[in-house]
DNA sequence: AAGTGGTCTAGACCACAAG
DNA sequence: TTGTGGTCTAGACCACTTA
């Protein structure tokens, strides 16, 4: 195993935690310079491979101490820092999301149900808007209603909608996500999702509105997902510094 | 300005950026071998103190283009990744976070209301309960139910309740806070709740759980935090690597 | 005192975007 | 081709924990 970057080398340690084989039995992990050795990687690489699993929930390290492995405990939660589209996150975790009907338009800007906080539109820009309505394991999951701009992507195939968008647009040259703002908040479920989850119209609803940029930091599309309050649980680990 | 680290760094380029002094008109920045020599640090410390800028949506960087300010919109979220209690969080926004009421007691483990995911406690482990109701700006913004193990914590004093109970931990040398398990989802506002925000039983709430553990590793506290979903709004820049 | 992780310096090579 | 950011190497010094 030689020449290993710090993302190979993270799923590497992964493995070996797994394995067994890296571990004490006080969960305990080798310290840094004998982990630099043993893969053939300098410090820089290992301790960005070790933040990532710290950022995992998979280990921590404690100054002056060491490095230490943690209980497993992030069961059946969709990882805030995730690389990737919903579906291949909750891959992970063993599940499989399918969309169960989608459904797009081009519509005008000024007929959109929301707009993200600081947008400025051309009068008269066009925006593609879909709604899909997704399961979890054959169980009703998220209503999601997305806008995509239209001088942007240009079109979507119907094909995209029950797989992957996200992975679509990353396939394509033109529409590489750079970043992603994400707002987190619950709202009363609205009637056009509370059929499809057979929940009353205002039970709660964890949303997640957000906004995807291309690298060059060109909005691409914003969103509104209602998740159902029963089945989603978002997870993430915060480093105090 | 000499002998900046990455966190003073950080700070350092919010305040010239904010005066104006140091993007140009298409809000792109110098490139980073001018900013090194400008505040005389290496590309390291730079780059972690760019790092930061991004995950707080102050800036992005394009590969190949340069470095670029964002148009502000940060508002009157909450940052997921913010470093510190929730008042100085609320702070930074220029909102002000006040415990309206607050009371303590101590009880057995088997009386918790709930407990952490993957938790082994002792048989007649003690726990701290703590019940708070806080207010943002004169508005009823979240009930805080909290449990702190009495065998690590000892005791909290009441004006602690009244102020951060993070900075307190803090500030003591024996419960130093080193990462924190969050999960964030939906659920039906309880009853306790209800009359405070002024809100029906049942409305929606957004939940916060979190597990506090020390820098040893060392759980210290676990909680629920129901937010106001009138008032409540997290925030994340998600990066695509 | 010894060993651990936290931070920083200095320099190299690579990948990407634009002219 | 040039200039940008992305990644990695090599080594130093410091802070913290434990004995």
């Amino acid at each position: 195993m030689a020449h290993l970057n710090a993302n190979a080398l993270a799923q590497q340690i992964i493995a070996d935690i797994q394995s067994g084989s890296l571990a004490d039995d006080q969960l305990k992990l080798p310290a840094e310079p004998e982990l630099m050795t043993h893969y053939q990687v300098t410090r820089y690489t290992l301790r960005q491979a070790l933040k990532q699993l710290g950022n995992m929930g998979y280990t921590y390290q404690t100054h002056g101490v060491g490095t230490f492995v943690r209980p497993q405990q992030t069961t059946n939660s969709i990882a805030l820092e995730h690389n990737g589209g919903l579906a291949d996150e909750v891959a992970r975790t063993g599940s499989q999301l399918t969309t169960k009907t989608a459904e797009q338009r081009l519509i005008d800007v000024a007929d959109a149900d929301f707009l993200p906080a600081a947008s400025h539109f051309e009068a008269g820009e066009k925006l593609i808007e879909i709604r899909r309505f997704r399961e979890l394991d054959g169980q009703p999951y998220l209503m999601e209603r997305s806008y995509y701009l239209q001088s942007v992507i240009k079109t979507i195939p119907d094909s995209a909608l029950y797989d992957s968008l996200f992975n679509y647009c990353e396939q394509q040259r033109e529409t590489k996500i750079g970043f992603i703002d994400q707002s987190i908040m619950s709202e009363p479920l609205p009637a056009a999702a509370s059929d499809f989850m057979a929940l009353p119209v205002g039970a709660p609803s964890l949303v997640v509105q957000d906004e995807s940029y291309l690298i060059t930091g060109q909005l691409l599309a914003f969103s509104k997902q209602y998740y159902n309050y029963k089945m989603a649980k978002l997870f993430m680990v915060k480093k105090i510094h």
